[in-house]
DNA sequence: ATTTGCCTCCATCATTTGATGGATTCCTAT
DNA sequence: ATAGGAATCCATCAAATGATGGAGGCAAAT
């Protein structure tokens, strides 16, 4: 079900069809699986419930993706492909201005763009911090994207070694954003906020957190007792 | 299965029992729940796996803790109660000291407990991201404690009202604290690092990331674009 | 020794769930 | 018109899963 192409990234062929054609029973199976994998997990998921989203039999639904595993991870696949499509675009924006700018351009993007696929976030949040029961052959190289992050923000002096301190900010990050996205059922109705009200507080908060440590530190304006800004150097580094 | 106390809190008699004699074999089932749950959430934990995992028949599970729905709640529970105690504890360490250190030993108290205690994380975090397929009748009161670490943080200055933003930069640093907690499975292999360096970072990366933002806010030292640091006054509070 | 109450396990159920075979329908090329 | 293939659904299965009844065991009280 899974093979590699010429650059050496994994490719379902039935991922391929379904972004081919976004009109087949095969890209309405997967829209509806990101939709409910987003909303309810692996385990909480089950193929009836995709099935009668669509609206089809649950053969229909394995005639087009194999079984219940192998449709998760094209929805992974998926997912992951269209982040790394808006992080490439986000890139292409920022690309020659100042940090505190190019940060808060990018915070605007990838907010706007998670609200509008919260699947998006929900899907990664549930590969970071659960478990399957099944073994997955997946192996998508959040490293990569990660150190590419880096790069962009212009953490490190040496392009082709991205420390790890680096990854983990980009990291906190992400994560950050993430929450707010996937939380969204949980902490708007706790906030009182309507929902245009509480992606607006999103992207305050997320400035007001974010900014001003990177600024900050470049412009060196910490205060003595901050010394230790950086984190020591790995111990190994792949 | 659930009452309510004299102070309006949930309580279910059960768990009472069970934090009363550790040993019991109410405790050794709710503790395994704590790791199984906090491992595979609810849909992908089975009644089977938290019975062998304490060696005993799932009758017996039903025995002490009535249905899985009914064990789920008493966890939940039970892990807001450990975090509660625990930030009450923080809060009497910190409370008179400033505010740039009281944050450092907040961030270094909660990241060693929540080490040592990751199911904790990984619960609450299932709980914001993710939907159960069951109605629960739980409704822990999160606003209450988020309001409460506000109160503590000095975010506020009137003590009765705490201002949205505050609390949304409460959930933002409590988040950030539990996502590098839950997903150390996910993350540490992919930095290289060993676990007491991980969790090093941790703390390094959420004081380098935190501290500034409420700092500098603090001294005033924002840059004029700034200015739009706090958030308008939310719709209703409740 | 017997009773009583608590605890545990074995055997068993009913339902849910992932999965498939095969019949049927629909479309297209000939 | 029809042969062939693709797509869909119905009926059904086997396994997993949540749940329970009842027998047996054990310790303390009588």
């Amino acid at each position: 079900m899974m093979e590699a192409n010429a650059r050496g990234l994994l490719v379902i062929p039935a991922l391929q069809k379904a972004r081919k054609d976004p009109d087949s029973m095969k890209a309405k199976i997967l829209s509806a699986a990101r939709k409910i994998f987003g909303q309810y997990g692996f385990h909480g998921t089950t193929t009836r419930m995709i099935a009668s989203e669509v609206g089809i039999d649950i053969s229909t639904l394995h005639y087009h993706w194999g079984d219940k595993a192998d449709l998760y991870e094209a929805v992974v696949l998926d997912i992951h492909d269209d982040l790394r499509n808006k992080l490439i675009e986000v890139e292409s924006i920022i690309h020659g201005r100042p940090l505190a700018e190019r940060m808060k351009i990018a915070i605007d993007e990838m907010t706007d763009f998670l609200f509008d696929h919260p699947e998006i976030s929900n899907l990664i949040l549930f590969r970071y911090f659960g478990k399957t029961r099944h073994k997955s052959a997946l192996d998508i190289h959040v490293p990569e994207y990660v150190s590419d992050i880096a790069r962009s923000m212009d953490l490190c002096t040496d392009k082709r070694n991205v420390p790890v301190s680096a990854r983990m900010k980009v990291l906190a990050i992400m994560n950050a954003i993430h929450n707010f996205i996937s939380g969204e059922d949980f902490f708007r109705p706790m906030l009182g906020f309507e929902r245009d009200e509480y992606i607006a507080s999103v992207k305050e908060i997320l400035k007001f957190l974010l900014v001003p440590a990177f600024v900050t530190e470049k412009l060196g304006v910490r205060s003595q007792k901050d010394e230790r800004s950086t984190i020591s150097q790995p111990p190994r580094l792949r």
